[in-house]
This record gives C-alpha cells, structure tokens and sequence, in this order.
DNA sequence: AATGAATGAGGATTCATTCAT
DNA sequence: CATGAATGAATCCTCATTCAT
C-alpha cells in the first residue's frame, strides 16, 4: 500500500479497486487482469490506482489477503463451536469451511491460487496463515487433552514436516479441484475423501 | 507439432529446441522464457522455431511431456521389480521417484508447475499421467490379490474421488516443496511423511 | 511567481520549499526531483506547492537565483577589497570564489547546469548575471585606469563577444568539471588554469 | 546496438532510423523526440527500433557518435594540409571546423549537447574525442618542432589540466553560442575571439 | 490558506508471431 | 527447410497539474 487515506474518500476508492480486480478476476479472467482494465471497471483513473498500490502484483496480494482473511474468521469462529473430544467432526467443519471458501469465486480462488504463488511474498504470506492454522488446530487437540477419554482418540504429535504435508496436500487437493473445474468439487464424496486425508495424517 | 520432420535433420532440429528451452527455464527462469531467446539459444532462426511449434506453449507442452514420459518410465520399470504384498514398500518405492524427479531440475519443474498449468490442454495431459499411475497402482493391487495373505493387507478399494485427492495431494505437497524451495525435499522425513499420507487413503 | 506572500507563514513556507528542492537536487539526484517528492519532502501538500510555484520549472528557477545571487554577492565583496593595479590577482580571486561556489553543492549545480537550461527564461537569466559580472570586472579596470601604473598593466578593451567568450569558456570548463566530477575540480594547477585562460583574454 | 544486421534490409533500416530521429531533434525538438515519434518517423514500427536500440539514449549516442566522427574526420584531413610552422593558422583553421559543424544542425546539436550529456557513457566518448583531439594538436606541435624557427613560437608543454580546460573552454563558448542561438555564431570575431582563447593557452 | 485525492496523457519497452526472401 | 527482419498491440507505470473540500 503506498499511501495511507486520511480523507474518507480515499477509502472508498480502494475499497472499489478490490471489487473491481476481484470482479475481473472473477468475470473475464487473468487475460484481462491489466492495471488499465481495472481502473476503468473501478471508474477510477489508472493514476489513482497507482496512488494506492505500487504495482499490478500488490492488487492480487490485497484480494488474496482479503479472502484468506475471511476463512480465517470463518475457521476461527468454527472451532469455538465444536466439540475438542471428536477431532474427525472438527477437521470436517473446518475442511467444509475450506472447500465452501473454494468452490464461490472460483476464478478470484483461481487467479490467486496460480498467477502470483510464485513470489515468496506471497508464500510467506501463505507459510502465516498455515501457522496460524496450525495453532488453531494444536489448540483443537489441547481443548481435547483437558477432557476425558482422551487415550481412545490417539492423536500423534505433529512435527514441522507432518504439518508443511498436510497442509500442502489438503492445498494441492482443493487447488487441483479449483483449477480443473471438478464436478467434485461440491459433493459430499469429495469432502470425506479430504476428511480421510486429513485423518489418516492426524492420527497415532 | 505443427510439421512431422520427415527428414532427420528436421528430428535433430527439434532436440536442440526442447533442450535450449528446458535449459533457459532451468538457469534463466521464466522470464527468459521467450520464444526469441529459445531460438538464440537453440542456435536456430525464430523462423525454424516456428516451423515445429504452432506457439510458446506447445514448447512447454513438449518439455512437460518429456518429463512425464521419462518418469512415468522409471515408475513402470519399478512396478516390475517391487513385491505385491507389501504395498507400503511399493509406495515409498514410487513417491521416492516422483520425489527424485521433482529435485533435480528444479527450475524446469516450477516452470512446468506454475507458468502454464492454467490451459486445459496440458491439464488433460496431467489427467492421462494420473490415469495411467492410477492403472498401475491397480496392477499391483491385482497382483497383490492373486497372491497369499490378502486379508491381512487391507487395503480398500478406490474411487475416482479417492484417486483424485490422492494424487493431487501428493502433487501439491510435491509443488509447493519445489515452489518454496523446502529444506525438507531431500529428507527422509518428507519421505515418510508423503507414504504415510498416501498410505492413508489406501488403508480399509 | 504565482502568488506573493503577504503572510509571515507564507514566506516560511516558501523557503521551506526551496530547501526541500534544493535537498532533493542534492541528495537524491534529478531522478527524484518531482513536484510530489518535493511537497513532501517539505512537508507541505502538493496544493500548496502550486499555490507558490506555477510549475516545476519556476522551482528550479528559483533555487538557480539563489545560488546565482549568492555567488555574486560574494564576488561583489571580494572586489572591493583587491587591487585595482593587480588585475591578476583580482581575476584569481574572482575565479576561486567562482570554483568554490561549484565545488559545494555538486549536484545542485550539476542539475542547474544540465537540467533546465534549456529553456531560454533561464538563460536570460544567465545573461543577466553575466552583464552584472561584466560590469564589475570593468569597474575593476575603471578602478585600475585611475590608478598609477597604468600602461605596464596593458589590458585590451573587451567587446561584447570577448565577453560572451571569456564567460561562456569560463562557465564551460567548470560546468565539465562538475559534469564530470572530475579531481581537478579543487586542485591548484585547475585554478592556474582558469586564470591563464581568463588573462590571455584579458591582455592587450 | 542490439543487432548486428546480417541482412542488407536491416542496414538501410537503421541509417533511417538515424536519420528519423536527427530530423525529429532538428525539427521538432527535444520534447517530440520520442521513441514512438521516431520509430513512426522512420516509417518504420516500433518493434523494428528496438530490434537495433536496446534504449532511447543509444540512438542519441549513435547520432552523437554519427556526427563527432564526421567532424574529426574533417579535422584530421585539415590537419595535414596546414604548415606546422604557423600554429595559429591551424588553430584557427580547426576551430573554423568546429563552427561550422556547430552551425549547421543546431538543433540536433543542441539536444546531444543538452540532453544526455549526462550519462558516462556519452562523456566518455567526449573524453575519447578530446584525447584524440589533443593527440592531433600534439603532432601538430611535434610537425613544427621539426621545422626551423622553433623558438621564435614558444608554445609551452600542455598538462593534462591545460587540455581538459582548453577543450572544456572552446567546449563551453560552442555550446553556449548555440544554445542561446547567438547571433555571434557566424560572424569573424566569435572565431576570432575563440583563436585568442585557445592560443593564449598554448603560448609559452 | 492549505489539503490531498484524482486525473490521464503519454512514455518506454516487450515479445509472440508472420512472411518475404 | 531455414532465415531473420519486421510487426504492433499491449503492458506497466510516472508525474505535472487541477480542483473540490
């Protein structure tokens, strides 16, 4: 971000430019995905975009943020609701908040997922929400400790690697789904399939 | 393929070009990668370039191929060799060739991974190397039937679905492993790690 | 010009935007000499900026002047203290006074010289300072004539292009000097130079 | 330069961009001289320019280069038809060349003394100029060392100040004539003055 | 008097592709 | 078969300047 708003209407515009690239993004694609074409879809001359982002790959990163922003929220607020002593029903809610988040603008999720993932900036930025993510779920399994009948649930600890695999292959899973337009990506099939997935990992 | 060489030069002419390609995206990286400096490098006019390949990305299509076919090859001849009642040795057998094959031309893999994977085309390609691993993991379960000791292996029967998120699991640990230049590509860790995620989704 | 202070905060503001200019010139080079980068630098909004300065160039105009009003001020005070029957002596002090101005704020100079003199407002200005220069050095002569001694000195009366030749040759061997940074800019010899250029224009 | 033009084509090609753009600079000014201004000029696409100007400024230096090489080649010739008994005469006769080859596209000359100038590269082809320009004047001295009557010229031994301040100096007085498009530019006295300038630094 | 958001013409440069030789 | 000169649409981005608040 290049510059900080102090007027009321300075907010506003960047909130249009976000909608407009995500909407680009989403209707006409990567082709279209041009610095000009978003000014002119966000009513806004390309120099005040360049007011506020200092180049066409900090627009993607700010959507990306946005979203990954979002089911954080999504997942964070999930995991207060559901019960630490059945982790299967868990790693579901959460895997069905991930693959929902997915399945909606297909193409933001696809741009995102393909065009910039290439930059370290982003994947830094990906490396913190799977920490994050990983806290979530260590603390899933600590809520779960505290309870009882905690031996039947037999959980492994995780070391860095077990986590960099899961979290990559449950990505590589939805990105493969996302990209290629599979009919699966809605139906219960596929989620159990990920659950399985993820299950198979988490236990002793 | 826009012309079949019908004389052996023309053949000799098309290694040059995959060869010069796969080395500028292996030491120049994907920028370099322009149909112009391939030809440079290739030591061959722009116009011959053209005269094997209809565009940019049928080059890339060729390179991609190559590798597939190369280890697609490795896996077959590994089949032939593993036991079919121990299926988990097959399995690491064959995640340890994929996981080879990842590590050594970094630079070709993530350009094959990340630049182009968008269009459909090569994405069937990809669906014909799954459908063909997918044939063969098939043969060893099948010749793991006809031997003894069947019940005591376990193992269930798969879905499209389950096929689907195993390899694109498996394929997106892998990618990001070569996106993010991970410490972890060459350790055994990462090894077990990859079996025990596909080892999961085999089990009954 | 655009507007002229009648408020003690204006006349503040106006030199607080010199001495960003001037900073920026200095400091950051030609390249980062914009009309934004100045305002903030100063620490003043951009409108206020144009409240003062009609454009760009006036800024760059305007921080010449000084520089050009400084340096003759001195060389104004440096003649009423030498001797009007050394006209060596005079012309070397003149000359030093001339170097020194040059060698402090290199790229302030650099920029006046290259940037925009092109445009022929500032060259008058030149042309303005060049007269008032001229006008000294005769008054150094009047001053020498009404002294004794007079013949052995034997300087030649200076048409206007001798003028426009010992200035603009002068101005030139410093301007490259500067230009080029070159490590004769503070040596002797470059002085002894300058005055030996200067004196066989003078000399009858 | 980019190419090196193994067809006839790309010969004549460049000499029109050459020519394009000296035309530009003459006739339309520095502000018209535009890649897109010269390569639509030229007749000539955009592409075509690149494909043997890595960049604006080295068609610049190319015209620069274009015109310095015309002129020392003129100096050369000159230089061995006057008597080397008559230092005067041979500077007056080389800076006659300089005059004209200064008044003839003043606008071109204009630009290549003003625009770029900064850059090293192009000083450093000036520096080139200048050496070479002193190696002449230098055999012009040793030519008439060789004569009789030596000592009854007394020209003194340049150091490398003298030089860079002579060139620096007649430099200076050229540039400035036409940068303000002085009228004294054609006249006997500028030429005259600049002879006096010169010799009183070669004189003993 | 000051602010700063907005403007947009215009610039340099790239690169996949064609086609006459 | 091969060449390589030529193409030009398209891209990202800068920055002097205006004007409503």
């Amino acid at each position: 971000m290049r510059k900080t708003p102090t007027q009321q209407r300075a907010g506003a515009t960047i909130d249009v430019i976000h909608e407009a690239a995500a909407e680009i993004l989403q209707r006409e694609g990567e082709a279209s995905f041009t610095t000009n074409r978003i000014a002119e879809r966000a009513g806004v001359s390309i120099g005040t975009l360049y007011q506020y982002f200092p180049n066409k790959d900090a627009i993607l990163l700010a959507i990306a943020e946005r979203e990954i922003v979002a089911v954080m929220a999504q997942m964070r607020k999930a995991l207060l609701k559901t019960d630490p002593r059945t982790p299967e029903a868990t790693v579901r809610e959460l895997l069905r908040i991930l693959i929902r988040s997915v399945s909606g603008r297909q193409r933001v999720r696809r741009a995102i997922l393909t065009t910039q993932l290439r930059d370290l900036t982003n994947l830094k930025g990906e490396r913190a929400v799977q920490q994050e993510l990983a806290a979530l779920i260590f603390e899933v399994r600590r809520r779960r400790a505290a309870g009882p009948g905690d031996a039947a649930v037999g959980l492994r600890p995780l070391s860095e690697a077990s986590l960099f695999v899961i979290f990559r292959a449950v990505g590589g899973a939805l990105r493969a789904a996302v990209l290629e337009d599979s009919a699966l990506l809605g139906t219960p099939v596929f989620e159990d399939e990920l659950v399985r997935l993820t299950m198979g990992m988490l236990r002793a």
